[in-house]
DNA sequence: TTCAATCTATCAGATAATCAGATGGTATCC
DNA sequence: GGATACCATCTGATTATCTGATAGATTGAA
């Protein structure tokens, strides 16, 4: 390499002082390393940094556009410290979290933002898709932690806790013809086309609520989302995902009086158990475990 | 500081090529030099870098995440080394170039782009302005050339360059009164308010066009070519300020038979002559003085 | 002008970091 | 099981860096 970060060091804080021998008070050195630190560096580069010829040193052109990229380079390192020092503090240096579709965003959201402020150290990356996929993630340790729906717990290597249930909702686009009724009986789904979220391998939420006919299986609740607001048919979807879209009257609520599902679907937290988190990763655990589970 | 390049350098070269024995070979060191390095950089940032359970040792996901840093220090740690460089072969740290408002974007533009791709290490800064002031610019030492209209030259200490003559052209609003007449003379000219471009001492173009009356002095091209689009009088503006708008039909051409004066200000180039320049400099010297001179 | 204070460059000796080379232990592949 | 290539570690030599001392230069005050 031939560049030495301490003669930077000595360079920029001699630039900064204005003066050797400050520099040398600064960095708690003798003035001849610091002189000898910047005369070398010179050297190295071939550039004049300093004007010598009065009392103080005088920064050249050249070395007030090198200082500027001294600085650069320092604040790299330091920066590069104290990520290091954060690791070594056992934060993780990664987390991946893998999300469902039906979780709502304000709520990931918020927790990420505190996480930002608390873990500037630790790189995030959020998963994103529906069921078990999701959980394929976890299970596959391609994420660290998942916010899904639970299609099946084949073995013990993951815990799991309840964070929330989110509620559904039955909905249609204003011209279709469940829309235009005051009361819609299971009788009444099973003649239109409902929309099911349904993963890769086919699988569905447990106790998925099915009523209609001609059900197509879709694997995001967006794309459904989208499908209803064409009037093509009906679904149950997460309540948040539609609450604007009701309000602005691009869909409408049906009003199904169900007696044996309850319009809701669990939230689990779930991590593999064996595997040990650092700092970040425990604490975005705690905090995922507190969202909306009242 | 603590930290050092070397170290460094080992790491990213042991984590690109996936071996320690070769990283010393690519550097040119012994395999105890890059191991006895790693190992030091390790204990030093608290972190493990990389796992050495097999043969060929596999780098941590703080290490990856470490790794990434570390490149952007060497990256920068090898710009800073380019300018030096550039430096030390007597390219310019930095051309500062005052430009008059009066001379076409276009052709500067394209000077300074096969500018920037010639001496990518060289600041560049350009000062605007209109005519005294940018002189005062060059003179002051507060920049290395200017393109201008020369207003006087005091003393030798500056040389200079015909490089083109801007053509000038009357123009007024639609709505105006000039702007009607299929004929302007001179007698019409002095009817109305003209605006004239003036700096802040007051200086004004050399054998400056003015006829009209309740002249108004602007220090800038464009606040008098929106005065002009306004309405509130007419004036004699470059050619290529007024182009496009006169195509647009919001300026209009005024057709003005004028004897003594020849819609013409001659722009130079002017440099200190004392001043040494680098290689950057004496490029943009010699391409400026190409601009457009016929 | 002279003097004291403070700066810089440079030298010598001591100290610390780094290097190459040798050695032994271990993983991988044939 | 043997050959190969890898890694960690040790040792002595080399190199870089540091401190402290010294001499010359600049600045500002007396």
């Amino acid at each position: 390499m031939g560049l030495s970060l301490d003669h930077l060091e000595a360079f920029v804080t001699a630039a900064e002082t204005g003066s050797f021998s400050a520099a040398a008070r600064r960095l708690g050195k003798a003035q001849s390393a610091v002189s000898t630190a910047v005369a070398n560096l010179e050297i190295d580069l071939g550039v004049q940094l300093f004007e010598r010829s009065g009392k103080y040193p005088a920064i050249t052109g050249e070395g007030e556009v090198l200082l500027r990229d001294a600085r650069a380079i320092l604040a790299r390192c330091s920066y590069f410290q104290d990520r290091a020092y954060a690791f070594s503090e056992n934060i993780d240096a990664r987390i991946r979290i893998a999300v469902d579709e039906i979780v709502p965003h304000r709520a990931l959201v918020e927790v990420l933002e505190r996480f930002g402020e608390t873990f500037p150290e630790t790189e995030l990356e959020i998963l994103y898709g529906t069921l078990k996929d999701i959980q394929t993630l976890v299970e596959e340790d391609r994420a660290d932690m998942g916010l899904l729906i639970p299609i099946d717990f084949p073995d013990k290597t993951v815990s799991s806790r309840l964070v929330a249930y989110m509620p559904y909702c039955p909905v249609a686009a204003p011209g279709h013809p469940l829309a235009e009724l005051v009361e819609v009986t299971t009788e009444d789904l099973e003649t239109h086309r409902e929309f099911i979220i349904a993963s890769r391998g086919g699988e569905r939420i447990p106790d998925a609520i099915i009523f209609g006919s001609r059900t197509w299986m879709i694997e995001s609740n967006y794309v459904i989302r989208d499908l209803v607001l064409k009037g093509m048919g009906y679904a149950f979807l997460p309540r948040h995902l539609v609450e604007e879209e009701i309000a602005a009257g691009h869909l409408v609520r049906l009003s199904v009086t169900l007696e044996q599902t309850p319009h809701q679907v669990p939230v689990y937290l779930v991590w593999p158990s064996a595997k040990p988190l650092g700092k970040a990763g425990k604490w975005v655990l705690e905090e995922l475990a507190k969202i909306e589970c009242g």
